[in-house]
DNA sequence: TTTTGAACATTTAAAAGAATTAGTCAAGGT
DNA sequence: ACCTTGACTAATTCTTTTAAATGTTCAAAA
């Protein structure tokens, strides 16, 4: 029974998390970490291989946690337009909360682009894929008509990350430091355009 | 008559634009520029007050022979879809061929926000009132219904840098330095997307 | 199996110096 | 007066070095 090592793991989860999110990836350390659970570095990496593991498991945990949540109301609500907004501002909930566990993500990814495919890439591919299965409601009840629902769920996403962007270059202030207004701002402009969007797929 | 000045600024914004184009605003100097036209460095400093002006100037030169191909397809065209097209096609036209001109607005931008926005930020106001004028000339003509112009056409713009984005990331070669191919996949994607926006749009 | 202190290795930060390049100026040519 | 220049200065970027901080390993102990 390995149930004492995953309690532990989670401890640990928990604790790095709140690191993370508040002061980002780059500065915490590992003995901080380890201060904070009060027992040696060593151990951390008796329960976690290095520090990246420890930051893609933090972000794993995170995420899945958001992901299930989606999937809950998905069972509930069957509202194409209403389950996109759902999605948008448990997304957008999540970053505020956790700025600084993204921004790492956001700017390794400029700098290291191979071997973040593989810690970064597969968030991008739930996010795609939970798009898709929401797009799917939409065209199994006949409301909606879309040829590759794939590609039109990245189309969706990229759209989304387009609002993002676009909003912190026009701000510009510390950039890549979005203010709580900005959030608001964007999550404003996203659900426009998811509005937009899924019009122009009404069958 | 000031004749002989713009003729010469015109000379010095042709070589400037080829350098910047090829090697980009950092790989390029004064001293370069001024030995390809065979005079002094100082000279350059007569007809422009620093190097950056002189980059923004080459930008302006460049961008408004864009806007101005875009207007004249106005003119004749009055099909909404197709003249959004034509503007996302000179556009990637206009990146592959001066890509390092642009690059170095893009990376500036994350660096120096407060005066980017000066130089930069222009630009994407003439974008954006470029898409405003093509909306509107659909609502005119009642095939579209849109309630804030202005709005939409922003939001259509961040869309399609949403789709550069995108793109960008999950190819994540090099990072920033886009493929003919990653161009090419960028430009369908926009126009996809510019496809199903218009489509949302329909009075 | 779990935990640790101490040692090791790798990354980052800061400082100093050299080299490159942006920008200025007084003087000369037209 | 308008152009043009070479030589000068100032600012920036690029190396190199060094020191500090931090990630990682490991033998030994609980």
């Amino acid at each position: 029974m390995a149930k004492n090592v995953d309690i532990k793991r989670a401890k640990i989860l928990e604790v790095a998390k709140r690191r993370f999110a508040h002061f980002g990836m780059a500065k915490t350390t590992m003995a901080e970490i380890a201060k904070d659970l009060s027992f040696s570095k060593a151990l951390l990496y008796y329960y976690f291989p290095d520090k990246h593991s420890l930051y893609t498991a933090v972000m794993e945990y995170v995420v899945n946690e958001m992901i299930q949540k989606n999937e809950e109301f998905l069972e509930k609500s069957q509202d194409v337009e209403k389950a996109l907004m759902f999605v948008l501002e448990s997304r957008m909930d999540l970053m505020k909360e956790n700025y600084n566990l993204f921004e790492y993500s956001s700017s390794f990814f400029m700098q290291n682009p191979g071997e973040v495919g593989k810690s970064l890439g597969p968030f991008f591919e739930k996010a795609k894929e939970l798009f898709a299965k929401i797009l799917k409601i939409g065209v199994d009840k006949g409301e909606l008509q879309v040829d590759d629902i794939q590609e039109t769920a990245e189309l969706l996403l990229f759209a989304q990350m387009g609002m993002k962007a676009g909003i912190l270059n026009q701000e510009m202030n510390d950039c890549f430091f979005p203010s709580p207004d900005d959030f608001d701002m964007i999550l404003h402009k996203q659900k426009k355009m998811v509005s937009i969007f899924v019009r122009g797929l009404k069958a």
